[in-house]
DNA sequence: ACCGTTAATCGTAGATGAACGATAAGACAT
DNA sequence: ATGTCTTATCGTTCATCTACGATTAACGGT
């Protein structure tokens, strides 16, 4: 499958300084409810909006600024599907993430050299 | 001087849940001021705090308290050593942020290990 | 056209964060 | 003991975050 189940492409914030970036993904993911956003996301390849509320216990709107928060750092999208909106987890952004840290220490273990 | 250039062992706070954990530590990286920290502490292997302090555009107090949430959070660690103290950053700690990142997303390309 | 459903937004209250100057604590030199 | 240097902490101000209920906007079903 995976016909239409995310928007095109996500803009993506030209910060082009590695430590603004990396400091507002890390900000973003900055909330355990919202790591756990992108994990029931990761898990669900995609779902909506109401399935996540129903998920954490926080309220509709709590959790509708979690996603918008998520939404601006580009961590996740979002489409309208009809009556609701299907979001998904942006996995290139997120392992983007794993790239800036790997940019700052040599990478775990057997680093090249 | 590298015999003992750090400490022994941080405390690492007992989380337990993968979530918090990796929020905590998101937090703590979330600031702009405090990747620049952990990058010049990789780049220098250790260095007292005043040289952070003029290596950033920010007042001493200001600086003391972003080495206060990076301490806290165990990603860097600092030692006494006569008048000053020596700061360096704890890559294993760092590669940990990697590493929950890696338990959500399958991992970059090729997921071995 | 009228509801019910879904999700974003508004408005607000309380907590936390970020920055600074001023002050305090410790180590070393004189 | 006095003074200097280094770093942490205090106290304050302003901004941002988090949470909530209430409201709004858009869509579907009847």
């Amino acid at each position: 499958m995976t016909p239409r189940a995310c928007p095109p492409a996500p803009p993506v914030d030209p910060t082009a300084d590695p430590d603004e970036e990396l400091a507002r993904l890390a900000t973003a993911m900055g909330h355990p409810a919202r790591i756990r956003i992108l994990r029931f996301l990761l898990d669900r390849r995609e779902c909506f909006a109401g399935a996540i509320v129903d998920h954490l216990p926080l309220a509709q709107s709590t959790v509708s600024q979690h996603l918008k928060v998520l939404r601006e750092a580009g961590l996740i999208r979002g489409e309208v599907d009809g009556l609701h909106i299907c979001y998904c987890a942006d996995e290139e952004r997120i392992r983007r993430v794993g790239e800036l840290l790997d940019d700052m220490v040599p990478l775990a273990a057997g680093d090249a050299r």
